[in-house]
RNA sequence: GGCCAGGUAGCUCAGUUGGUAGCAGCGUUCGCCUGAAAAGUGAAAGGUCGCCGGUUCGAACCCGGCCCUGGCCA
C-alpha cells in the first residue's frame, strides 16, 4: 500500500519567515540550524545559517568558539563566519549591519535565513527595532584613559553632575557603561536616554525558537565541550593566536576560554586552573544569556534533547 | 615513635594582648544591561571557627587530652 505523497512543490520562503534559534551555549543550536536547513531543503525551500554568534566571526578562533566545520559549512552556507582578524574589534552596531544584509541579501535569493545566536544583545539588536547613538573612537579613547586614571566612582560622579538621569541608572563600578553615557552626551549633547527598546520586531515573519535545557544537564555539556576543547588542541590553537597578536585583540582577546588560556600562557595560573575558569565562566555565561531569553515572551521554547525537535522547530515555522 | 606546621563558608584563606566571625577571593543563587556583550556590573545566601573537657562573667583565640592532614627526624 502506498499512500499518496503530495508532490512537493517549491514555495515562496516567505511562507517560512526568519527562523531566529536562540537558548544559552552549549544547548545545540548550530546543529539545530544545520538540521533546520537540511529539512527545508526537502521541501524544496533553499536555507541558510545567518551567525549571530560575537565570537564565530573571528577568523581562527575555531576549537575554542565550536565553530562549524568545513564539512557542515559546504553543506549550507552559513554568513558573517570568519569575517574578521582577531586584532579587530567587534561591535553590536557594525554586526546590526551586516547581518541585516545578510538576511536581505538571502530574502533577494529566495532563500529562507535561519539566525543561529548566542549573544541576545546581537540578536536583539537584528531583529528588533533598535538603533545605536553614534560612537567616535578619539572621544572614546580619551574617556577611556580617563576611566583609567581615575577610576569609574570619580567618572560616575563626573556623570552624575551632567545626567543625573544617566547615573542614576548606572552602577557607580560600571566604567563601561559609564563611558559610553559620557560619550554619547558629548556627541549627542542630549542626554543619554539610551534604554533597552521595548520587544518589537523590526524584520517581518521572524519565529524565534528557543532550546531549554535543565541546569544540571547544561551544566554537564558544557563541562563536556571545554573538555572536548582541550582534547583538540585548544591550548594550541590560542599559542597560535597569541603569536598573531591575540592579546592586541580588545574583544577577541577576551572571549571565554581564550581570555584563560592566555592566563596560562603568561604564567598567571595553571593549565587546570584555565580549564576550570573556562567551565565557569561559561557556565556564569550560560546563566547570563538564560535571564536574557527567559524575559522575551515572544520565544517558544523547545526541549533540546527532544528527538523530534527537528520536526518541531519545523512545524513552529508554518 | 619524636619534633614542627596546620585543621575557620562548597573551595583557598584572613582574623584576635580572650567580648556576638571576614564589605575576603573563587564557586552558588538572583538581578541589571544600547557601539568590547563569550564583555561589563549589582545584590543575596552559605560557618555549632576539628572533637571532648578545663580556666574565665565570657573562649575560634588560653590550658589539657584526643582525632585528622602535611613536612622533618628516627
Amino acid at each position: 500500500m502506498r499512500e499518496t505523497v503530495p508532490v512537493t512543490v517549491s514555495r515562496p520562503d516567505d511562507s517560512v519567515g526568519m527562523p531566529v534559534l536562540v537558548g544559552p551555549t552549549a544547548v545545540g543550536k548550530s546543529s539545530l540550524g544545520l538540521a533546520l536547513a537540511r529539512r527545508l531543503r526537502q521541501d524544496g525551500v533553499k536555507a541558510e545559517i545567518v551567525n549571530a554568534d560575537s565570537m564565530l566571526v573571528y577568523t581562527g578562533m575555531d576549537i575554542g568558539t565550536a565553530k562549524p566545520s568545513a564539512a557542515e559549512r559546504a553543506e549550507v552556507p552559513h554568513h558573517l563566519i570568519d569575517i574578521l582578524d582577531i586584532t579587530q574589534t567587534a561591535t553590536v552596531a557594525q554586526f546590526q549591519q551586516l547581518a541585516r544584509d545578510a538576511i536581505a541579501d538571502c530574502r533577494r535569493r529566495s532563500v529562507v535565513p535561519v539566525l543561529v545566536g548566542g549573544s541576545a544583545l546581537y540578536v536583539r539588536a537584528i531583529v528588533d527595532d533598535f538603533e545605536f547613538p553614534g560612537t567616535d573612537p578619539e572621544l572614546r579613547g580619551r574617556l577611556e584613559d580617563e576611566l583609567a586614571l581615575v577610576g569609574a566612582e570619580a567618572m560616575h560622579s563626573r556623570l552624575a553632575a551632567l545626567d543625573p538621569d544617566a547615573a542614576a541608572r548606572i552602577e557607580p563600578a560600571n566604567g563601561r557603561r559609564i563611558v559610553r553615557a559620557l560619550e554619547v552626551g558629548a556627541l549627542t549633547g542630549a542626554p543619554y536616554t539610551a534604554q533597552l527598546p521595548s520587544r518589537t520586531y523590526l524584520l517581518p515573519g521572524v519565529t524565534q525558537i528557543g532550546l531549554d535545557l535543565a541546569r544540571p544537564d547544561l551544566d554537564v555539556r558544557i563541562e563536556q565541550r571545554v573538555d572536548h576543547m582541550w582534547d583538540e588542541g585548544f591550548v594550541d590553537e590560542v599559542r597560535r593566536l597569541e603569536a598573531a597578536g591575540l592579546r592586541a585583540g580588545v574583544t577577541a582577546s577576551r572571549a571565554l576560554g581564550y581570555r584563560q588560556v592566555l592566563q596560562f600562557l603568561a604564567g598567571e595560573i595553571s593549565e587546570q586552573q584555565a580549564r576550570d575558569a573556562t567551565v565557569y565562566g561559561t557556565r556564569r555565561f550560560a546563566r547570563r544569556q538564560d535571564s536574557w531569553f527567559r524575559k522575551d515572551e515572544r520565544i517558544r521554547w523547545l526541549p533540546a534533547l527532544a528527538d523530534d525537535r527537528v520536526e518541531r522547530a519545523y512545524r513552529l515555522l508554518r
